[in-house]
DNA sequence: TAGATTGTTAATCGATTAACAATC
DNA sequence: TAGATTGTTAATCGATTAACAATC
């Protein structure tokens, strides 16, 4: 399990862009607090264990702030990432456009149904059997598994076999890894249900 | 922020059914925590609280457990959801097979764009001013938002007024939101950046 | 019965919150 | 200086793990 720090240090870094883009240098940790839905003290205490100091009375500074932060999530890298799984999920994903700007690359995707690979794509796309040649090649750490709950495990394996550090799994499945493999689980339909289960024991009351 | 309790009932949930469909009709502790990575006592703790029951000596009966945990998740409705944002993660949503089988049902699709809602669709697709309304006569208390960052607040704000009680949001912000409506955010770039962190700092070692 | 498993109570661990000294 | 803010230490809270009695 991922840390909750490391998470929320991921959203300041958002939020601090977000400030500076509005034409802001510094920032209080009562500002970031409200912005990201935690206390000030949460803010100041996620700081100091990272080691990101601020200035008493002038709070922090922004730029100073996010260059520590982006040397902690390796941002002076690109990080590349194959999808694995050309559906919809992993379709629509390769459109998305979101990851250049947050360093991510998506370089590959794959699927072992030849149908899938015809379709027209951003990104260059092959048949899963050629994952470990793709990632030696373009040294991936990272990769997204978005293919039926069934052929999850196996996917899965491929990528650990060809030497993924990191998966992102989209299947509703929990995955089985080494110790060195790190796998986030999304899960839409599982996030709905527990939104079912709060909204309907809210209604209770 | 949702309990994690709540969380690991409905992984329970779909590893029992696939037990199920297995063939099995009965569980223990031991089995269900292995397969969903915790351990037993995790599980024995969970159903204690949620009191679901079991048999010494014999373990879990899987129809049993599962008829409650169906009642806990209201399995006996089926849960109508909007999505607002027929963008890349919009479609790729409505496509997505998988919500029926889990008493969940997509109902209609909006957005701003004219342009977004000539697309085909599995679903009816509304303009987004027409969210009021069919929230109203659909009795939809769920929704997702993947519209754009800089739209997602207003539309969060839409379904609120509209009287949505819990929203997925795939936008990176907070949404501010009252009390008595629920926020579950998926962050796929958040997750991957956890994954750089997580992964180059065990290359480290 | 003996052994295995549940279910609960107690202990531990980790994360959040509170308190407050340091200081700009 | 006085007031406001950081940064750290201590206290609290909640979640997980351990221990173990109950019992099938």
């Amino acid at each position: 399990m991922i840390k909750k720090n490391i998470q929320r240090i991921i959203q300041y870094r958002m939020c601090l862009l977000k400030f500076q883009n509005l034409g802001f240098e510094k920032i209080f940790s009562y500002t970031l607090a409200q912005e990201i839905g935690v206390s000030p003290e949460q803010v100041r205490k996620d700081f100091s264990q990272f080691h990101l100091r601020g200035n008493k009375k002038a709070g922090y500074l922004i730029q100073d702030i996010l260059d520590q932060i982006n040397d902690l999530l390796h941002k002076e890298d690109i990080h590349k990432i194959i999808m694995v799984g050309l559906g919809n999920i992993g379709q629509a994903l390769i459109k998305y456009k979101g990851f250049a700007n947050r360093n991510m690359q998506l370089v590959a995707g794959f699927d072992i149904d030849p149908a899938k690979l015809k379709k027209t794509c951003r990104i260059p796309t092959f048949h899963s059997k050629e994952i470990p040649a793709v990632v030696k090649k373009e040294n991936v750490r990272l990769g997204i598994i978005a293919v039926p709950e069934a052929a999850a495990q196996e996917a899965c394996n491929t990528l650990i076999e060809a030497g993924i550090k990191g998966i992102l799994n989209f299947a509703p499945v929990m995955l089985k890894t080494p110790p060195d493999v790190v796998v986030q689980n999304i899960s839409v339909c599982g996030e709905l249900e527990a939104l079912v289960y709060v909204t309907e024991k809210d209604k209770q009351k």
